[in-house]
DNA sequence: TATAAACCTTCTAGTAACTGGAAGGTCAAG
DNA sequence: CTTGACCTTCCAGTTACTAGAAGGTTTATA
C-alpha cells in the first residue's frame, strides 16, 4: 500500500506520516523498487495508534511512551493508567482555564452596547480590568 | 521607566515587549541616552491592554485589531463585540473538543485495571476505539 | 578603586507539530 | 505521447514566545 492509502486508513495526511518517520516515531517505512515508501496492516495499526492517541491529547512524546508501551510484552497496565490520569488532570487545568476566558469574554460582550458609537464596555475592560481598582 | 519595571507593572517579560515591539505589535519604545528603552504609563497601559487581551484568549493578530479599535475615536464598538462574540464561539469549540477528550480519557482510565500485568484497557482503545467495529 | 550584581543591548537558535510549495521522478489511462 | 495523479526530497513558514551568548552600563559594596 502506498503512503496516500496509509494516510487514508489512518487518517493521517500524507506530510505527517513522513513527518512521523522523520522524528522517528514509526520505523522507516519499507521501500518500493521504485523509491515509494510501502505500507503494510501492521504499519497502519501503528498509525492508527498514533492518531487515536493524538485525538484525546497526547503529544508526540507520549505517543512514544504508549508505543513502547504497546510493544512491550512486560509492560505494566498501571504505567499507561498514570500517563492517562495525568493527562486528564492536565487537560482539566486547560479546561478551567478556557471557561475562565470564556465566563470573562461573555460578561464583556454583555456589558457592551455593540451598537455604531465608540463607548465600548470590552475596550474599557481590557484597559482596566473589573476589580483593577475596587469598584 | 527601564523595559524591567516595565515587565513588572505589565505582568509581561521584558523579552515579550521587545518581541511586541519587533512584530510593531507596539510603537518602537524610545531610548534613553545609554540606549536603554525608556516607558511612560501610556506605553504601559498598552502593554496591560494586550496582556489583558492575551488573558482572555485573543491572538496576536486580534490584539492588533483591538489595539486599533481602542485607539479610533470613530470606532463602533459593535466591532469590538464582533471579536469577542466570534472568539467567544470559537473558545467553545475549543472546548467542547477538550471535554470530548477528558471523556475519553477518563472512560478509558476506569477500564483499565492499573496494576502490574500488561492486560490494558487503555493500549486496547488506542488500538482499536471502541465503536471502531459495531459492538 | 576594584569588582560583583543586576541591569541593559543585539543576535541567533530552538520549541511543537505540522503545512505548503518547489523541483523533479513514476505510473496508468486515453 | 501527453495528461494527471501519484511519489520523492528539501526548504521555508507558522505561533508566540524562550534560552542563551556576547557584550555594554550602572550601582552597591568591600
Amino acid at each position: 500500500m502506498n503512503i496516500s492509502a496509509a494516510a487514508r486508513e489512518s487518517g493521517l495526511s500524507a506530510k505527517t506520516i513522513r513527518y512521523y518517520e522523520e522524528i522517528g516515531l514509526i520505523a522507516p517505512a519499507a521501500r518500493a523498487e521504485n523509491g515509494y515508501r510501502q505500507y503494510d496492516s501492521k504499519a497502519v495499526d501503528d498509525l492508527q495508534f498514533i492518531a487515536r492517541a493524538r485525538e484525546v491529547g497526547f503529544d508526540l512524546q507520549e505517543c512514544r511512551q504508549l508505543l513502547d508501551l504497546l510493544r512491550d510484552p512486560h509492560r505494566q497496565s498501571q504505567h499507561a493508567q498514570q500517563l492517562v490520569l495525568e493527562k486528564s488532570r492536565h487537560l482539566q487545568q486547560r479546561i478551567d482555564r478556557l471557561l475562565a476566558m470564556q465566563r470573562e469574554l461573555r460578561a464583556m460582550a454583555e456589558r457592551c452596547h455593540g451598537n455604531e458609537g465608540p463607548d465600548c464596555a470590552i475596550l474599557e475592560d481590557l484597559a482596566a480590568p473589573p476589580g483593577a481598582h475596587q469598584p
